[in-house]
DNA sequence: GTCTATAGCAGGATAGAC
DNA sequence: GTCTATCCTGCTATAGAC
């Protein structure tokens, strides 16, 4: 199976708070449906992790947090096939890893549907989010790319363009079904890696301006 | 004023409505916060609205929509002092239209994160936001970058190009907290106008790929 | 149109048996 | 660790006075 039902009460909340959470925020799920989601009674919320939030906290600490390091490991286990990888297998490595790697397509949205929640509307969760997170696979990028590039190179700028990959990740992910409506296209396989290639291309051609002196 | 406080109550609640469900989301809020805060009654909703998801969707109807057109009114006026505009000043003008024109950064934030919220959890309201923005905003962009652009175009590259645009604004404008943090600087409106430079360049070389031939 | 009062129910949390 | 029973607060929605 792709995701064992944990035989541990603890752990099954854990994946359906998860599940749900991402699925209707925080405040729109109820422990009742998540208890009966994970087919336990009412007070082994309470019991496990004291309370509503705490679960939630928990949620990312210990699910979310260990499935961002395992896009980071397909990241970089993608990249270690090249000996000397070039600034475009690392875009195209960090969008394969979003887009299609590491993980099935309901668990990326739900991984990513949780972290979205958190940059729109943070709660404490974000600083989990950021500091565990974003601002390593920001620094791992960053250093990573740096060398194919000029060395007097404004390091503002370098990490605007990787806000900029990341800006077309995320929505590429997050927003499939209004690409989809607006397309007219189904969000298939092939169509996929055709959004991985124009990330890569426009990132790629975005870039070129780094290098360019301009005073 | 910069928001006068409308004197009827209908529009009180509407007005403190789409500031509460921008800042906590639909299921956070409750009526009786919302009637406190527009200063009347706990049966008011109900009596104007009929209930509470209906006002919801009255507040995009009523609010986000006509404000949506107020953003690309200043898109068109911004683009209009121009005689022919090029691709660049189309981008630009998108791009300052949604990070510094048309409205205060708190009313930028709170119809960007009414849209966030509609396209990451879909509502009813999602087809309001598609419909009546999304798509019409996606046909002006192209049909004016077109022209620039070489007959034979791929279409549909061209239209994945558009999303790339929209997700770096979309991203700029409501990731800005966790940008701030990353970049250890305030967005202020000097870094904003950096931002908007940095959006503009790296569109436009991410687009040079546009008129390349490519089998 | 506006308000008070309240019905009726779902929410989070807890106590205490097993 | 697990469960049932229950507390009490807060919710949406409505009835009916003014």
């Amino acid at each position: 199976m792709a995701t064992p039902t944990p035989d541990n009460t603890r752990d099954r909340l854990l994946m359906q708070a998860e599940r749900l959470f991402s699925q209707k925020g925080f405040a729109a799920v109820s422990v009742r449906e998540i208890t009966a989601a994970a087919d336990t009674n009412l007070a082994a919320i309470n019991y496990h992790f004291g309370n509503k939030m705490n679960l939630y906290l928990s949620v990312f600490q210990e699910r979310w947090v260990p499935r961002a390091h395992g896009v980071r490991n397909f990241f970089r286990g993608y990249l270690s096939k090249k000996s000397l990888p070039q600034t475009a297998d690392i875009v195209r490595a960090f969008a394969t890893a979003f887009l299609e790697g590491a993980m099935s397509d309901d668990e990326m949205r739900c991984h990513i549907n949780l972290m979205l929640r958190e940059l729109t509307h943070p709660t404490e969760a974000v600083n989990i989010v950021v500091s565990e997170v974003i601002r390593p696979m920001h620094h791992d990028i960053r250093e990573m790319i740096r060398p194919s590039l000029p060395e007097n190179l404004d390091i503002e700028k370098l990490t605007l363009s990787i806000f900029s990959i990341i800006s077309m990740i995320l929505y590429f992910g997050f927003a499939k079904p209004v690409i989809s409506l607006v397309m007219g296209r189904e969000f298939d396989p092939q169509f996929k890696s055709r959004v991985i290639d124009h990330i890569v291309s426009f990132a790629m051609d975005g870039m070129n301006g780094l290098s360019k002196e301009e005073t």
